[in-house]
RNA sequence: GCCGAAGUGGUGGAAUGGCAGACGCGUCGGACUCAAAAUCCGAUGAUGGCGACAUCGUGUGGGUUCGAGUCCCACCUUCGGCACCA
């Protein structure tokens, strides 16, 4: 087959047909099937969106023959860091080079023939869509989810700028190699974690792969435990968080995290220069860092006492990088007895302390030990077990007003100012009178300048853009500025499957009457890389726009799906650096699009990925060879002899072939759904010349249809060849005819002592008993049993039979 | 470091706790051919045996089970994420 020319030719009867395109007419239900949009980076499609979108428009197919009403929308996360760094570096406006490359990747995603629906493409870059990012910023902050404090960013002293975390190496900065510091601005922040119980509890009402849901457990991080309320000396009080407030009794010292605002004030002057000097320097560590455990633990004292609330004891007040602000309180109580990091650091600088923590007959635990016992050394609770002195301690602490049980979650407010220019400007005004002053909505959006001097030196670049800048208050009328940060661009994915069903909306960015029908998206694929951030900044802002009263539903994606990585061929991530980018276009051009994607599929595990290798891939046009030719041997058939055995192993391996591709499509297993049908087409090889010419048309129609979502192109073509009219994708799935797949006997194997001895053929339907009998009777096992006792027969139907003798 | 995965022939990869290696690639042998290509047929985990067969074999070491690639424990290696790459 000429596969240029008939892919050229299927795509434009596509195209003029209008056959991809989402017609809310059509029959059947809804199906949004979704891939993750893509960043158009580099000029051209990375072979990472090929093995992303063409298995996944395969199983898109799938559903359409299979009777649903299929929506499946591309476009493009437009903003972020790679244009912006592109154009430092190059002059190339981002909005000129992203614009560019959004062109290339299109023409090259309609090469692949995915079912696209271009209708309701969408830029994240473009006014029309970020007006409505901006309006979803507005909605957060109407209802008090949205507010600003101030946050650490990464701080080139050299560039006097703000550089992103991925930019910064060994704690340098990338580009001129100055020493990073951690610098507090003051930035807006989305309230996730408001809504982390509900995060949480959702993630058993979706299928989702297991792990993506353990891993945003474990970053949502619940742990439920208690406030406790120490008191310093000058009756000044703060509030410490334990999972173990059991332990209480055993505090030798209390930790504050260097930069806690309350630092300052307790440190005593003898120590000031130690504390300052410290707090510098952990303002050049990164937080994975300070939380290693490794790590030789370090820390300074402050010079000040906490009394412990519980026995009054004095302990001194530390700082130390391994606790951290944002978690908590900032502060902890320092246990060693009870907690590794803390008997560490209690050792090294000498502290004290004791253990409070013993078996049920009061031999004391070795120390350091998390585990649970019965608590001892603290009077009043001696003897008490662990998880009940919990509840007793911050009972008797709650009367007295020094405690409360306080659930907490590692998971923190979402950062959403980023001090850059390529990106959705924040619609927020400054005012000298009124504060910070929500834009109007009638007055988004707020368009993003063309002519800004982006390069670093020391200014937000929007920052320096006058005519963008400087605006007059919408409350008082008086002079004020506009935010001069952008909106990370996870905002801006955020919302975008709301807007594919309504891309060219001007008047809203969605409507509830559309929602309603289209959402939730049912298949959402894409990568495992996600899985923390998008995936639940998704999650959070469907549950927000549910409480504003916008749609009516509680999970954005009822499935999602992870396809694995392509690696390049030295098996590590392909990067223009190392040299191993592979060029998709390249094997697009040479065997065309068709073999390529069932070559991604069958190569691959779709889910595991792996190092490319172009090896087999010549094998995919051959087989496409041989399954045209069984196929068009239904137009010129010849003669044949009729032979009901042939028949009846061809009718099965058809339809076992049905049955099976159908299972695994459902399950993105593309690999197996494409070894079961070269299965079949051997069988077709096989039984050449034996079949009737009817029962052989009939089966040779189904393969095309079984075919058509894995080579689109092709099956068109054959299905056309086959004189049928329309498009295949108008067509029903075949299903398997379970009739056919009934065989007269079965094969079993057969064990002695879980050793298999011989294969044994049974009718199907034997009793166990039959079979058993049937099993013992052959010679084989007759001599492995002979002069034995028979203990035990296991027999697992259509499988084995297992005889244990001794 | 923490969280989450993965490890199976020469190779890509299959296997609801039940015949490990489906389906391919590669290699070897054969047919067709003057020859080559293409195509077709057969073999192909390792070891021993002429052979029927036997033994071993799914990263390493233990365990559960009639039975473990699959479940449990420990370890090793590789990969993803760790909040400003997207």
């Amino acid at each position: 087959m000429d596969y240029k020319y008939v892919e050229k030719k299927w795509n434009d009867y596509w195209k003029a047909h209008e056959t991809n395109d989402f017609k809310p007419e059509r029959k059947g239900e809804k199906f949004y099937v979704l891939e993750m949009f893509s960043y158009p980076s580099g000029s051209n499609l990375h072979l990472g969106h090929w093995y992303n979108y063409a298995p996944t428009d395969s199983y898109a197919r799938f559903k359409r023959m299979q009777g649903y009403n299929v929506f499946q929308p591309m476009g493009f996360d437009a903003f972020g860091l790679p244009a912006e760094n592109f154009a430092i570096k190059t002059g190339i406006h981002p909005k000129d080079s992203t614009t560019k490359n959004i062109a290339t990747m299109e023409r090259q995603l309609a090469e692949m023939g995915a079912m696209f629906d271009w209708p309701h493409e969408l830029y994240t870059c473009d006014p029309k869509y970020y007006k409505w990012t901006q309006w979803l910023f507005l909605q957060l902050y109407k209802h008090g989810l949205a507010y600003q404090k101030l946050a650490p960013v990464n701080w080139c002293p050299s560039c006097k700028t703000v550089i992103a975390n991925e930019q910064v190496v060994d704690g340098k900065c990338e580009r001129c190699g100055a020493e990073i510091i951690r610098k507090e601005m003051t930035q807006w922040f989305f309230r996730i974690t408001k809504y982390a119980e509900e995060l949480l509890s959702g993630l058993d009402t979706i299928d989702w792969p297991e792990k993506t849901k353990s891993m945003q457990r474990n970053w949502i991080g619940k742990s439920e435990g208690g406030e406790v309320e120490f008191s310093l000396e000058n009756g000044k009080t703060f509030r410490v968080f334990t999972t173990r407030p059991d332990t209480l009794g055993g505090v030798a010292y209390v930790v504050f995290a260097p930069e806690h605002p309350l630092v300052n004030e307790i440190t005593t002057p003898d120590r000031l220069e130690a504390v300052k000097a410290y707090q510098v320097a952990t303002s050049k560590t990164s937080d994975i860092e300070r939380q290693s455990t490794t790590k030789e633990k370090t820390g300074v004292f402050t010079g000040a006492y906490a009394i412990n609330p519980l026995n009054g004891e004095k302990v001194p007040v530390w700082i130390a990088d391994y606790v951290l602000s944002t978690y908590g309180t900032g502060i902890v109580m320092g246990v060693p007895c009870g907690d590794t990091r803390d008997y560490a650091f209690a050792t090294k600088f000498g502290i004290p302390f004791k253990n409070v923590v013993a078996f049920r007959d009061g031999k004391q635990h070795e120390m350091p030990s998390e585990e649970y016992g019965y608590v001892c050394n603290t009077p009043g609770f001696d003897g008490m077990k662990s998880e009940d002195a919990k509840r007793a301690i911050l009972d008797r602490l709650e009367k007295l007003g020094k405690s409360s049980l306080k659930i907490n979650y590692r998971l923190r407010d979402w950062s959403v100012s980023r001090q850059r220019y390529w990106g959705a400007p924040i619609p927020m005004i400054h005012c000298p009178k009124c504060g910070a002053v929500p834009v109007p909505e009638k007055d988004l959006p707020v368009e993003l300048p063309y002519n800004v001097n982006f390069t670093p030196d020391g200014q937000s670049p929007l920052g320096k853009c006058e005519e963008f800048i400087n605006v007059k208050c919408p409350v008082c009328g008086g002079k004020a500025k506009r935010d001069c940060d952008t909106l990370d661009t996870f905002v801006c994915s955020s919302w975008y499957y709301l807007r594919y069903p309504e891309a060219r909306n001007d008047e809203a960015p969605f409507t509830r009457e559309t929602v309603d029908k289209m959402l939730p998206v049912d298949t959402y694929v894409g990568g495992a890389e996600h899985a923390c951030m998008h995936l639940l900044y998704a999650r959070f802002v469907t549950k927000a726009l549910r409480d504003m009263g916008y749609l009516d539903f509680d999970e954005p994606f009822k499935r999602l799906v992870h396809q694995g990585v392509i690696l390049g061929t030295d098996g590590a991530r392909m990067s223009k650096s190392k040299g191993n980018v592979i060029n998709p276009d390249k094997y697009v051009s040479e065997y065309g699009s068709d073999v390529f994607r069932l070559y991604l599929m069958f190569g691959f595990s779709y889910m595991e990925g792996g190092p490319f290798s172009e090896d087999g891939i010549k094998a995919i046009p051959k087989f496409l060879d041989k399954l045209e030719r069984v196929i068009l041997k239904a137009n010129h058939y010849g003669t044949f002899v009729s032979d009901k055995a042939s028949e009846k192993e061809l009718e099965y391996a058809v339809n076992y072939a049905i049955k099976n591709v159908t299972n695994d499509l459902d399950a993105f297993s593309f690999n197996t759904a494409v070894a079961r049908v070269m299965e079949c087409v051997n069988v077709f090889g096989k039984t050449e010349g034996k079949i009737g010419e009817e029962l052989y048309k009939s089966l040779a129609g189904k393969l095309v249809l079984l075919v058509a979502p894995l080579v689109p192109h092709f099956a068109e073509e054959l299905h056309e060849k086959l004189g049928f009219q329309g498009s295949v994708f108008d067509e029903k799935y075949p299903v398997c005819d379970e009739s056919k797949l009934v065989k007269d006997e079965i094969e079993l194997a057969v064990q002695v002592n879980s050793k298999i001895r011989t294969r044994i053929v049974v009718p199907t339907g034997a009793s166990n008993e039959e079979i058993e009998k049937i099993a013992l009777a052959d010679p084989r096992i007759t001599a492995e049993v002979s002069g034995k006792t028979v203990r035990k027969v296991i027999v697992i139907p259509s499988r084995l039979i297992n005889i244990i003798v001794g």
